[in-house]
DNA sequence: ACTGGGTTGAGGTT
DNA sequence: AACCTCAACCCAGT
């Protein structure tokens, strides 16, 4: 048995050592600090009947950028004097542990607002208060406190940016000093009988050799968070004119934004930090961009959707969700494997897929691309099963905001325009005519002249044979014709939005049923959709 | 009941 | 690069 007073640093997110309030806390007026980080297997152990290398929740990128993040942060803590205390097992059982073994009369962790740690939190706030053990469990991973918001808003969430902004107002830390750094941290005690490890390597968690083209460019960890902060920042006319819709969504070499996303995801960026450091750049100009394009209002965008993720149930899911609309989706689980395998012959849509498996993350723009295609642009798939392909392979994935996007870009909640369709063709030509991007992530398109590169089934067999690249051997035919597909999804979103006005938005399984039935009484219809216009090869 | 704004469509014309 | 038109809105907030 430890002896003294203990505290115990819990680390989920929150992978830092700047502006952590909860760190801070635990360290304060304490003889022993213990950091720790939890091993889930859940999230960490390999599942081989994944769709793709990594855990059942998580694709192999996002665990390494994990890793990645911890091994930067035990660094971080032995500079102070301390060390990273790596455990394995259920998180709540492992915690209730540690905290009898260790004596600890203080408990520290970041307030965090998923469902997933809502439960986990609950259960181990009760565990410790039961025995008497002082909880500190501070906001820090966003800019507002949701739940204030939602409070202040009658108990429901704004469900509109611009009331969002006008509600939030300015956060009131903005002219605080942040803690930036810490001079030392208290000793890390005995550990007792508890089980601890370094921070484990991809292949002690037993993945074996990955393929090496898999591996995101994006290393994590907070000191790489902060090297890309100050990179960023340092452009002032950059950071003072940027305006997201206006980004190229097909720069690879040198990415339109940030990518910072992954870092405040695990929080080795404090979006705090970030947020005053842009306002610093703000006041050093003579005018910069606003919300909602210009980067402070990119950090809204995300404060957005955690406040009303927060406020609103079922909120990753069509059934139950009231901000959602029912509509019909069909459930082609053929169609949702050619999107995710990057085989749905649009040159376009695959090469954004490819990025998206090697690198876990691509623009904002190109996610927006493929997003459509799957849902209300093209395959009329459900908008669920996209976001748990992002979930799975995104480094960046982020539970509120990937959950929003998707609600998003489906036409089921924020955005409603269902008339306004990416084009698989056209979209990316007007930034990359020359189709480099393709080129790039699908090389077997490499040598096909530009004229035919979002368009290959289009290309005489003759330009085919030289490029090396017979489509419907070496590249697949479209999957479906995209003029047809997408009038066809305009027509069963028009039926939907119908179906969910008559019955004010409370429509049954029962219901959507009929629906799908009924949009499918029209055969020749579906036949003509079903076959593709192409030229003659040859 | 009304108002006004919707981060980022496509394809055409000026 | 800025501005129509397409076919036609939707809904959150007040």
């Amino acid at each position: 048995m430890a002896s003294g007073s203990g505290s115990l640093m819990w680390f989920r997110k929150g992978l830092r050592i700047h502006d952590n309030p909860a760190l801070e806390y635990a360290a304060k007026g304490t003889r022993f600090l213990y950091p720790v980080f939890v091993i889930d297997p859940h999230y960490m152990e390999p599942d081989p009947n994944a769709f793709s290398p990594g855990s059942p929740r998580a694709g192999l990128n996002r665990i390494r950028f994990l890793l990645e993040s911890l091994v930067d942060l035990d660094l971080s803590l032995k500079k102070l004097g301390s060390r990273l205390l790596v455990l394995k097992g259920e998180p709540s059982e492992v915690l209730i542990r540690c905290l009898k073994e260790w004596d600890i009369t203080k408990l520290c962790f970041e307030y965090d607002t998923e469902p997933y740690y809502q439960a986990l939190d609950l259960k181990v706030k009760t565990g410790a208060s039961t025995a008497g053990i002082e909880v500190f469990s501070p906001v820090s991973h966003t800019l507002f406190n949701p739940a204030d918001i939602i409070h202040k808003n009658g108990g429901r969430p704004p469900l509109s940016y611009q009331s969002f902004v006008k509600l939030a107002g300015q956060p009131s830390w903005a002219s605080s000093p942040l803690s930036i750094t810490l001079s030392s941290l208290p000793h890390v005690g005995d550990v007792g009988s508890c089980e601890i490890s370094e921070v484990p390597t991809i292949e002690e968690l037993g993945y074996g050799e990955s393929p090496q083209d898999c591996f995101s460019p994006f290393r994590g960890g907070e000191s790489e968070a902060l090297k890309r902060l100050r990179e960023s920042i340092a452009d002032k006319v950059w950071v003072a004119t940027f305006e997201k819709p206006k980004g190229n969504p097909s720069a690879f070499l040198k990415p339109a934004t940030t990518v910072l996303s992954p870092y405040l995801k695990f929080g080795c960026l404090s979006s705090r930090y970030f947020y005053q450091c842009l306002q610093d750049v703000y006041r050093n100009v003579k005018r910069h961009t606003s919300p909602p394009v210009s980067l402070v209002g990119q950090l809204l965008w995300r404060d957005f959707f955690y406040t009303v993720a927060l406020g609103t149930p079922n909120f990753d899911q069509m059934r139950g969700n009231r901000i959602c609309k029912q509509i019909p989706w069909n459930d082609n689980d053929e169609l949702l494997a050619t999107w995710r395998e990057a085989r749905t012959g649009y040159p376009w849509i695959d090469a954004i897929m490819v990025q998206l498996c090697k690198w876990g993350w691509m623009h904002h723009l190109a996610r927006h691309s493929v997003a459509c295609f799957l849902t209300r642009g093209d395959l009329f798939v459900h908008w669920e099963k996209g976001r748990d392909v992002f979930e799975r392979l995104l480094i960046d994935s982020d539970w509120a905001i990937n959950n929003g996007n998707w609600l998003w870009l489906s036409c089921s909640s924020f955005f409603y325009q269902y008339n306004r369709i990416y084009s698989p063709i056209s979209f990316g030509k007007k930034y990359d005519p020359n189709g480099d991007y393709i080129r790039h992530f699908l090389p077997v398109l490499k040598d096909m002249p530009k004229e035919y590169i979002y368009e290959p089934w289009t290309a005489p067999l003759s330009v085919q044979t030289k490029a090396k690249c017979i489509i419907g051997r070496d590249y697949p035919k479209p999957v479906v014709p995209h003029d047809s597909e997408s009038k066809e999804c305009r027509r069963k979103m028009a039926e939907a939005y119908t179906l969910n006005q008559k019955l004010k938005g409370v429509v049954s399984e029962e219901d959507l049923k009929n629906s799908r039935r009924k949009l499918e009484e029209h055969p020749e219809q579906e036949a003509k959709t079903k076959r593709i216009r192409q030229k003659p090869v040859g």
